[in-house]
DNA sequence: TAAGATAATATGCATGCACATATTAACGTG
DNA sequence: CACGTTAATATGTGCATGCATATTATCTTA
């Protein structure tokens, strides 16, 4: 009767998907072991597994050993969203990319990030500006620190051919990261360099990744006035 | 030498992320296959498939029948975020939850959504208004839309006790979604309802639900100011 | 030589089995 | 009856194997 054939794994999770969908499992309730279910669908108790690991991963099940399985109360609303790099986004909409570098120099790291970002407190990191533009209109305004301790060719790179970002992730790629979102209120800077009027609500990122204890690099990536982030469910 | 044990797949996993990390497998650089994998850790091949398969998913290696595989050239930064139920976002931040439903109506659809929103064009929707609260402090303004197609009970349910979103989530599950974030600037209304001041920024979130091909809810809410979505990567 | 058929190969997936591990239920024992 | 011990059980994971499938390389043939 199904589209999907049965006895894949895929097939399985899609019946199981539906089980849950109409009901037939109510949330919160324990459903059928994995052996009963396999011998239901005349397959291996890995194949069922396989697709019930799935469902668990995606939040719409909860499984323990022994306990069993059973339907999630409440299944987490969760949603991925690939955080891209900003020539690949901006080329991805059909239009031409460039960036300028407006400033970059050496700094103690501000205070505001001393919690954050554990550098020994004498030491310098690269500080940069950058402006990135859409068909030579400003697309977004970013501000970035970089630990030289965590990536000394850092230093040597001028980053106005190749963004630091890029250059980041080829030359200093990170184990695991801090991300938000959030808004703010253009500032007189933020508003000429973004072509906007002072006040306008802009949408902004900040992003602090590490490469295992060490912090790599702390970015604030403010976007241009209607910026939407996007993704699917 | 190493702390996890090597030959489960997680170990492999840990062993690969490591190469990868340490330039030892370049990006582009295609990887010697499982067998030889499997051969060298003293593994299945399956243990191994396993490990990789898991580095594919998150975006760290590419695979290809054949061809192989090979450590990403960018890898793409991915990120998961969970989207709570409002109540459990607020009393996990140890605050008390309450909300206030400031409008409750059956209106045509709006002709914003007559896109994205796919009801025929005579049909009625519910739209509600509701103010979410942490410890009597304004925390989100909510408007949604629900389909009554979709989600019949929902014309019998005031929605003042159990919050819309909750009803739904647990009601009329939904198969996928679209989901977009932006900033907008408070106008007087949601100024009034936030307690700020005019032209604030704020940190919006819209969403679309189906399920199947029935467009459920549209929502969109608006969190008060200095609000931050975070997550780990 | 160019285009199409064919073989080789790396990953994808299913199976059957065994053992590990977490958790619960049952059982004693004081 | 309370509490700690033990057994039962469902999932987690590893292994060996075989076949499926996508893709590339090679070999034909016109």
């Amino acid at each position: 009767m199904t589209l999907t054939d049965t006895n894949s794994w895929t097939g399985i999770r899609e019946v199981l998907l539906r089980r849950i969908h109409d009901r037939v499992w109510q949330p919160g309730e324990q459903i059928p072991h994995e052996a009963d279910l396999a011998q239901e669908f005349g397959c291996a108790r890995t194949t069922v597994n396989r697709a019930l690991r799935d469902l668990a991963e995606s939040g719409l099940v909860i499984r323990k050993r022994r306990a069993g399985t059973r339907v999630a109360l409440n299944p987490p609303q969760r949603a991925t969203l690939t955080i891209p790099i900003i020539r690949e986004e901006v080329e991805a909409l059909g239009r031409t990319y460039r960036h300028s570098l407006l400033e970059r120099d050496l700094r103690p790291l501000p205070p505001m990030l001393h919690g954050a970002f554990q550098v020994s407190l004498g030491e310098d990191v690269l500080f940069l500006k950058t402006l990135h533009f859409a068909d030579d209109r400003p697309y977004a305004f970013e501000e970035r620190y970089i630990n030289l301790k965590a990536a000394p060719g850092a230093q040597d790179m001028s980053f106005e051919a190749v963004s630091a970002n890029e250059w980041l992730v080829h030359n200093a790629p990170y184990s695991h990261g801090d991300l938000s979102f959030f808004a703010v209120n253009a500032d007189k800077t933020l508003s000429r360099k973004l072509d906007t009027a002072s006040g306008t609500a802009l949408f902004a990122m900040e992003r602090i990744t590490w490469s295992g204890e060490v912090p790599i690099t702390h970015v604030r990536l403010i976007f241009a006035p209607g910026y939407r982030m996007r993704t699917e469910i």
